[in-house]
DNA sequence: TTAATCGTTTGTGTAGAACAAAGCATTTAT
DNA sequence: ATAAATGCTTTGTTCTACACAAACGATTAA
């Protein structure tokens, strides 16, 4: 063990920046949000829905990392809007599969428009190119579908099984 | 829907990938964090003393976006623990001014070594080069030591001016 | 038929954080 | 010297986001 000291191994982790960048853009970003009817969670929902696809309340909160309990609140909000549609699958009737809607896609895309202007405000000091490689980053690194469930592994990777 | 006039600006916006990855990144690291006395709001402090250095309380609550009344309640618990110390100012002695204390430096590295799993967890959809290439883009984006300040760039930049 | 699962509803508790008001120490202006 | 403004602190209020628990209907599986 004592011939490897950290050598190559930065000691500086993201959590805190993430946190800080985060935080600046969420609270700049909600004045933008508000006439749009949407808050954070809501945007970051319609996100995870356009990106990861279609999927089951079950995943959705887990993806998500929230409690499905508090989940349903948050898709009534949308669908009450019509942002996004709930459907009965038709493999196991209990479950609902949330699906983005057409209006959904497009408040989302409006709101990604009116975002910029906050965004630049945020990153300025980011060249366009290093705000490209950033998403691109980020897009890739919040791809896991999910972690929990991969980790933990429980049984259930039936029908409709994520994890890559 | 079809040829999209949207020719030279990527419609999407890092917000919601923001608030995903530092999300899941934070939930896990409190439980990591705990154990040290520390949460998340802690750990960001004293990365924002080590990285952007000592400053008064005014300075520091416009940084971190929080509310200075707030600040200290933040401020007591690290000074209880000694792991930051607040000085009056000399140059204008109702100030404080706010220092990363050695305890407190330490404690961070420490707390930065303990996250390393958890980062590892999180970013697994990284390569190291690009967790690097992640790390120097949010640390160069939150260099911006201030927002509100510079933008709405009031008399203040006096004594120790901020802003770069 | 019984048991388990998915989503829903309701309710409880906790923590983060904004905001307001008032006070003390100190500085600046008159 | 006195008055006004400033920086930090304290206290207290209020909101919101969430996790968590319990109980229910619908549906599927044993």
């Amino acid at each position: 063990m004592a011939s490897l000291p950290v050598v190559n191994q930065p000691p500086h982790r993201c959590g805190a920046l993430l946190d800080h960048l985060s935080r600046r853009l969420r609270t700049r970003s909600e004045t933008v949000l508000t006439p749009l009817g949407l808050r954070p969670r809501h945007l970051l929902t319609l996100t995870v829905l356009r990106d990861h696809g279609t999927s089951t309340q079950q995943a959705l909160a887990s993806t998500l990392g929230i409690d499905s309990t508090n989940l349903v609140g948050l898709l009534n909000d949308l669908e009450a809007d019509n942002l996004v549609e709930r459907r009965r699958s038709p493999e196991d009737r209990r479950r609902h599969v949330v699906e983005l809607t057409d209006v959904g896609a497009k408040k989302l895309a409006k709101a990604e428009f009116a975002l910029a202007a906050v965004e630049d405000e945020v990153l300025t000091a980011l060249t366009s190119e290093q705000r490209e490689e950033l998403y691109s980053l980020l897009q890739q690194a919040t791809a896991t579908t999910d972690l929990a469930a991969c980790a933990g592994a429980d049984d259930s990777a039936g029908t409709d099984g994520l994890c890559r």
